[in-house]
DNA sequence: ACCTCCTAGGAAAGCGGTTTCCAAGTCTGC
DNA sequence: GCAGACTTGGAAACCGCTTTCCTAGGAGGT
């Protein structure tokens, strides 16, 4: 590999000129000595050598993503919105996928930490599992300690930046609206009992269920992606309407109740959360509580590269969106 | 930051002794010392380095994927292989997203090489652009003199080890076993001109077409994405068989037709390409041919890490998968 | 006992840059 | 024409770690 010493040779000049030159630098480097290097970088084909940079400065330009699935639109969708943030701010992106492990999810940070990267998004839900969350409070805290920034989409449960769906509020209203479409039994395809998230997405719709007086849903857990929906739907007993807690379920949900020649939304109404974009064609059109997902992506990363000191929590309403997928009852 | 020389002087050893405790060495260190080590590395929170051991190893850990769009569930499927794979080989992996512009992947190229990743994977369609890729290949070239290693999933264009799928020949198979139903009149929904993938698609099934002596099909160019498909569907004309080069704008496709009325298939079929996971729940069930998206990503990786000096590449066949989206001709 | 061979530990030389600190030269203003 | 203020270029320290090379001590052989 060619160096910058290399080039400064070439070109006659002394390693700090063509530092100077090349590298970028507050001091002006003379017209001629600048034209010598830049001919000569060109020349030998010099690329500087980020990781001597970044040795050197004591500071990356690079940050890191972690996020649960990248296949997952959900996670795209906010690493997509990230990475858009990242690039206008000229930083390079690292992404690591845990699978939904959360102790991959350690790992990564005190990997990403090694790298000393300039700040870490963690995108996804938290568990309810306080020895996690704490062993990764830990390794934050350690990251936090030499300077690193951080911030999470999911839940205010790391004690950093944190841009946080309203989860609860948002199965709530999608609860009222499908009462208010005249629905009274109720079944909730809720996900595993310990992501944060889908717990939260039941419980709002459960507790608004409540207050409205209508009979507690049947709850059926299990995993929180399409095959998850397509075995919770078919445990579904005679509700009239079903809430996936997420959109990839629901479409799980619809296909099982296809298959069994259950229609929908005539026999069965569903509903899902997210409102991923690449499903917006699916048929019959989904119901579901619509979440700026790109949006939330760039702004945990503007969160975690600014100077706020004290954590900042930004809640992010979503939106009820009725579609096919409902019906109202007569 | 804690560094490597904090811990050695705490545990009152040598950095040498230090480094090779905590960072991997074939020299052995007594059990008294390393245990001593360990323990001040531990109370101190030390976080090795990783640009300092970068620098004096010579080599890096991370490998860089460089794709058009991740929210495009293509490039996340073959993203996420190349990251399983990189992961089963402990490296890291930097994310780039060039949204279809061949200046942002020349430009990756360098700032990966910058990086001095272990290797980089261009994941997408060459475009038709001699210049570009010429361009391109004179930066990948740099890269390479300076001992990096590249892979490409896509075309042979560049010189470097490539996965390339059959793009003609599948849309070939395509072609034949939609005209074994009886159609004769086809359209296609070709992407843009340039992008070479979708040229080859679009070549392959007017030759299969060409040799079965059937005539020409309407040829429509747009975007290569969901709402290139829509726009495209909307100018076919009479054709009672339509091909959109990819699933993404099948699916548009289908959502302009549904809009308008038409029935799939009944009255006209519609057939994509990569049979994408994440819309296999759609209504209709579209016909496509499938690509081994997550292999072919996990193969690049294997290929750019491989010795193998000449470059290798490999043909991907893909399968032609009918669905409900076409229907026989009587 | 004595010599050789191996081993564990440490000193120090890089890895490829950045940046501080100097020195020399160039402009000003009077 | 000269002191003083700016510029510009270079030497060298330093960033944090790896690794070579050296040394001293211990094991093993005779």
């Amino acid at each position: 590999m060619v160096t910058l010493e290399d080039v400064a040779r070439q070109a006659g000049v002394s390693l700090a000129t063509a530092s100077r030159v090349l590298n970028g630098s507050t001091r002006q480097v003379g017209a001629a000595l600048r034209a010598r290097v830049e001919q000569a970088a060109d020349e030998l084909g010099y690329r500087a050598n980020i990781a001597a940079q970044t040795l050197a400065r004591g500071a990356s330009n690079v940050i890191g993503i972690v996020v649960h699935d990248l296949t997952d639109p959900y996670f795209a969708a906010l690493a997509d919105g990230a990475m858009r943030a990242a690039a206008t701010e000229g930083l390079l992106v690292m992404v690591g996928t845990t699978h939904r492990d959360p102790e991959q999810e350690i790992a990564y940070v005190a990997t990403l930490n090694a790298q000393r990267v300039r700040a870490v998004l963690l995108v996804g839900s938290r568990v309810a599992d306080p020895a996690v969350t704490g062993r990764l409070r830990d390794e934050l805290a350690r990251y936090q300690a030499g300077g690193g920034r951080a911030a999470c989409v999911g839940q205010d449960l790391l004690g950093v930046d944190t841009v946080a769906p309203a989860n609860r509020q948002g199965a709530a209203e999608l609860a009222r609206a499908l009462a208010g479409l005249g629905h009274t039994r109720f079944a909730v395809l809720a996900g595993p009992p310990h992501l944060v998230t889908a717990a939260d997405r039941c419980a709002g719709f459960v507790e608004a269920l409540e207050e409205l007086g209508l009979p507690a849903p049947q709850v059926i857990h299990g995993p929180f992606d399409r095959d998850g929906g397509y075995a919770a739907a078919s445990q579904a007993g005679d509700a009239t309407c079903v809430f996936a807690v997420n959109d990839v379920m629901a479409v799980g949900a619809l296909a099982a109740y296809r298959e069994r020649g259950v229609r929908v939304p005539d026999d069965v109404s569903v509903a899902g959360f997210d409102d991923i974009v690449t499903l917006r064609d699916h048929v019959p059109a989904l119901t579901t509580v619509r979440l700026p997902l790109k949006d939330m992506g760039a702004r945990a990363l503007e969160l975690a590269l600014g100077e706020g000191d004290p954590a900042v929590v930004e809640q992010v309403a979503g939106e009820v969106v009725l579609r096919e997928s409902v019906r109202r009852m007569t």
